[in-house]
DNA sequence: TGAGAGGGAA
DNA sequence: CTAGATCCCTCTCA
């Protein structure tokens, strides 16, 4: 049957073609997104892939493989093939095909379909964890290679259901305050409650391990804490930098009971370890010059902890992937806000920290106004005519930044920031001699990595109370989370192609409030700049923003609208809030 | 004892 | 893929 007003195709190959200007697209797209991935967004159709590591995810938060063929019907032009109802269905079936348990001191990997359990007997990469085959369903398995089974099983195409459950560890009492330390009224998001649950959901056997997707700003430290609560045992926290680790001890001490002598930061600068420690990734995969041995894994064993958890898993590095296949009896939580790697290790992620078992799309928070309703915009400016010759007789590897240093973007600057006076605006940049050129050019203040901590501080601070309303940031931005929320980011330039740094930096404005927040991106028509630019977007289109297209004489010439979902930037400060569809 | 630089790593 | 930021360590200086 054909309905040509439905905006999907889906194809036998398993790529799914969404036309963007259909009526029903955000539906489509919200619905597509929980079980695949957007591979490729230009303007008019986007293509989806549906992979198998997207299918077990699925599963593994709840979805039923009928609901995604019901969705597949509902939103195709053409029947759906028939190969791909079928690898749907056996894909989604896969999780859990293959169950890990405890048997008194044992475990075992058992399936009802005795083909699953021979298949897995005969792979080499597996063969060597069997102790020895139970029976045609049950195979018995080295207890202290739990993870590396779930790994080679994973690359196999089974997908575990772990069930081999947790040990206990020792136990600390804790409780969420009602109201935080420091005198305002706390509790649980609505679906910050939901993400706890879902992590917790079976409890003590199944729940316990997975990870949990919340868009920046969201409060994943939240859910972290949530989960501490329903475990009470002592936890252990990794996080990607110092900052960081400092803002979630203060948040424990702020919103829970633990008291403040019972949390430890294990860093370069301090080594206490108390019941709640919370240290740094890179302190984790330090190794000694002489030798190369990791001085500090054995962190993980200083204490009985009952719950490890991983801040933004998708950072996580391969050392510290080692050492979580070896601790596969502990409670782990992962929290991330974009879950995609870009060394494509996802599938460690899902066999190790765990399946994801809970993700809000962020257009859903933002329509209940948790995050500011933002609206994106893509600059495009042409090289300039003395540039042209440069970009292409150069080298490919500087043809990159020769386009993202494009001087002409600052133009575009010029008339952002007059549109935008009034407004707290960051100005985002990857290279220091860019953003040189612009701090010189308005005399703003620039904070890059060199900025000693003090200095930051003071600026930060100083941005926070309105006494300087724009900030020039370099990659700091990318990690800097104590860094003040503005209303209007604009990104002169970024790395190549990071779907995360993109989403982090749109996290940057995402603080709701009142007018909207306005995320500027400028780039070099026709260049690699514009190639990696829409590669960078790629996440945030799945997750619903839409870029709007506009070139740099419009931005520059009229001095009238930059419209948001059709509106005029005039609507500013109204009651108004802006619409993307 | 603490701050600040320099080197190496991923 | 660069360029850039970060973090760890050890060393020096007050």
């Amino acid at each position: 049957m054909y309905q040509p007003q439905n905006p999907m195709i889906v194809q036998s190959d398993g790529s799914i073609l969404l036309e963007v200007h259909s009526p029903a697209y955000p539906e489509a797209r919200d619905a597509l997104g929980r079980f695949a991935e957007l591979v490729k967004s230009p303007e008019h159709i986007h293509t989806y892939r549906i992979s198998a590591l997207s299918l077990w995810n699925a599963a593994s938060s709840g979805l039923r493989s009928q609901a995604v063929l019901e969705v597949l019907d509902q939103w195709s032009k053409y029947d759906v093939p028939s190969n791909v109802r079928t690898e749907v269905v056996d894909q989604m079936s896969r999780y859990g095909l293959v169950k890990l348990e405890r048997r008194g001191d044992d475990l075992v990997l058992s399936s009802v379909q005795k083909a699953a359990i021979a298949e897995v007997a005969t792979a080499k990469a597996v063969q060597k964890f069997i102790l020895e085959r139970l029976d045609a369903q049950t195979l018995r398995i080295d207890a202290s290679m739990r993870g590396h089974v779930k790994s080679a099983l994973l690359r196999l195409g089974f997908p575990v259901e772990d069930l081999a459950g947790y040990s206990t560890g020792e136990r600390l009492e804790l409780a969420l305050r009602t109201m935080s330390r420091s005198g305002h009224p706390f509790g649980l998001r609505e679906y910050q409650i939901q993400a706890v649950d879902a992590f917790w959901a079976g409890g003590g056997v199944q729940g316990g391990s997975g990870v949990v997707a919340l868009p920046c700003g969201a409060g994943k430290t939240i859910v972290g804490m949530g989960v501490m609560e329903k475990i009470q045992e002592q936890t252990l926290i990794l996080t990607t930098n110092t900052v960081a680790a400092r803002q979630w001890m203060e948040e424990i001490k702020d919103k829970t009971t633990v008291l403040p002598e019972q949390i430890g930061e294990y860093s370069g600068d301090r080594k206490t370890v108390c019941p709640v420690t919370v240290a740094t990734y890179q302190m984790l995969t330090y190794r000694r010059e002489k030798d190369g041995e990791f001085l500090h894994l054995e962190l993980f064993n200083q204490k009985n902890w009952g719950l490890i958890i991983y801040d933004e898993v998708h950072l996580l590095p391969a050392p510290v992937f080692r050492i979580t296949a070896e601790i596969q009896a502990k409670r782990r939580l992962g929290l991330t806000a974009t879950l995609v790697r870009e060394d494509g290790r996802e599938g460690d992620v899902f066999s190790l920290v765990g399946p994801k078992k809970f993700d809000v799309p962020w257009k859903d928070l933002e329509a209940q106004k948790w995050i500011a309703t933002a609206t994106c915009v893509e600059v495009r400016v042409h090289l300039p005519e003395d540039l042209r010759m440069e970009y292409a007789t150069a080298e490919t590897r500087d043809k990159f930044r020769i386009a993202s240093e494009n001087r002409d973007k600052l133009d575009v600057v010029d008339a952002l920031l007059a549109r935008h006076r009034g407004d707290q605006v960051l100005i985002i940049g990857q290279y220091i001699r860019q953003l040189d050129e612009i701090c010189e050019r308005y005399g703003f203040p620039l904070i890059t990595g060199k900025t000693p901590n003090l200095e930051r501080e003071d600026l930060y601070q100083k941005f926070r109370t309105g006494e300087i309303r724009t900030l020039i940031v370099s990659k700091v931005a990318n990690f800097a989370i104590d860094l003040p929320d503005a209303n209007v980011a604009i990104q002169v330039s970024g790395t190549f192609g990071s779907r995360q740094e993109e989403a982090q930096r749109l996290g940057r404005i995402l603080r709701p409030k009142p007018g909207g927040a306005y995320f500027y991106t400028i780039v070099t028509r026709d260049t690699r700049d514009q190639e990696f630019s829409s590669n960078r977007q790629m996440f945030l289109t799945e997750q619903g923003y839409q870029y709007l297209i506009m070139d740099a004489s419009d931005v520059i010439g009229s001095c009238g609208d930059i419209p948001s979902g059709g509106r005029g930037l005039e609507m500013r400060g109204s009651n108004a809030v802006g619409e993307m569809e």
